[in-house]
DNA sequence: GCCCAGGGAATCG
DNA sequence: CGATTCCATGGG
């Protein structure tokens, strides 16, 4: 029921989950709560270990979500590199993972965020899962997307995603159907995996970008929202995206929260 | 009332 | 093509 994660790297727990990419996790006192594949989780930070209490006893999965086993001071050490603003970003907000979440959640979580604010976001997700989602000792489930398949936009009008709602039944029936198969993602390149992905109804460059980085840890994928635009406009106006190189997404990740902690900048 | 929120589809020129 | 407009909803 209790593990324990030593680690020796630069890791922070509440960036990790505080960084916009992940919506079923909130803060009481110094633990964090969250539900991750169907099974609730508390964990908290203490003497460079994470501790977690959650019935899903497996220690190999919950290193693979939080993701310790990639390298991150390699790939930091090497972004510092690149520029002061990302060396900057880096320094303000280091020991951010990206999680490895599980796909569909993803695709569902970022069909939801588009046009919207995160606070928003968390309370549609939170009413999905409690409208559609299964009661398990005190939490609610993802709801699967065989489940959502089966649901009428009008089912949907409880959960106030509004325009959204024909865009999650969408992806649930092409994912439901195998027409999304998640294994031929997973095998393909980020362009491709992105164009395959666009083919949902709601799914543009942006939201493709998010479920790649976050949901099938392809870490050089390279969301740009609003905010990113801004740091873009501002910082990078004439670079692409091979500028930041093959792991742009992590690096993304900084930029996003430097930049929402710095408004006064742009 | 206004504008904005981890955008994308539809439409227009 | 690129640029503009509309989409639901809630908060500031």
């Amino acid at each position: 029921m209790s593990l324990k994660i030593k680690f020796c790297g630069n890791f922070n727990l509440d960036k990790t989950l505080n960084c916009g990419q992940c919506f079923r996790w909130y803060k009481v006192g110094d633990v964090w709560n969250g539900v991750v594949s169907g099974y609730a989780i508390n964990c908290w930070v203490d003497n460079s270990e994470l501790n977690i209490d959650s019935k899903l006893d497996d220690l190999n999965f919950w290193i693979n979500y939080f993701d310790f086993d990639t390298d991150y001071g390699f790939i930091l050490d090497n972004a510092r590199k690149i520029d002061t603003v990302i060396s900057r970003a880096i320094s303000e907000n280091s020991g951010i993972h990206v999680l490895r979440q599980e796909p569909w959640e993803t695709i569902c979580s970022f069909i939801i965020s588009q046009n919207n604010n995160i606070k928003r976001i968390s309370g549609i997700i939170n009413s999905l899962c409690k409208n559609f989602g299964k009661y398990k000792s005190g939490i609610y489930t993802f709801p699967g997307a065989d489940i959502i398949s089966r649901l009428s936009i009008d089912d949907l009008d409880v959960i106030k995603a509004g325009f959204r709602a024909k865009y999650i039944l969408n992806a649930a029936q092409k994912v439901s159907s195998g027409v999304i198969d998640f294994d031929k993602i997973h095998r393909l390149n980020t362009e491709n995996a992105s164009k395959k992905l666009q083919s949902i109804q709601g799914i543009g460059p942006k939201v493709a970008s998010c479920i790649l980085l976050y949901g099938f840890h392809k870490l050089d994928a390279f969301p740009i929202d609003t905010w990113m635009k801004k740091v873009i406009l501002k910082f990078y106006k004439n670079m692409d995206q091979d500028y930041f190189g093959k792991y742009a997404g992590v690096i993304q990740q900084y930029l996003f929260l430097w930049s929402r902690n710095h408004p006064d900048l742009f």
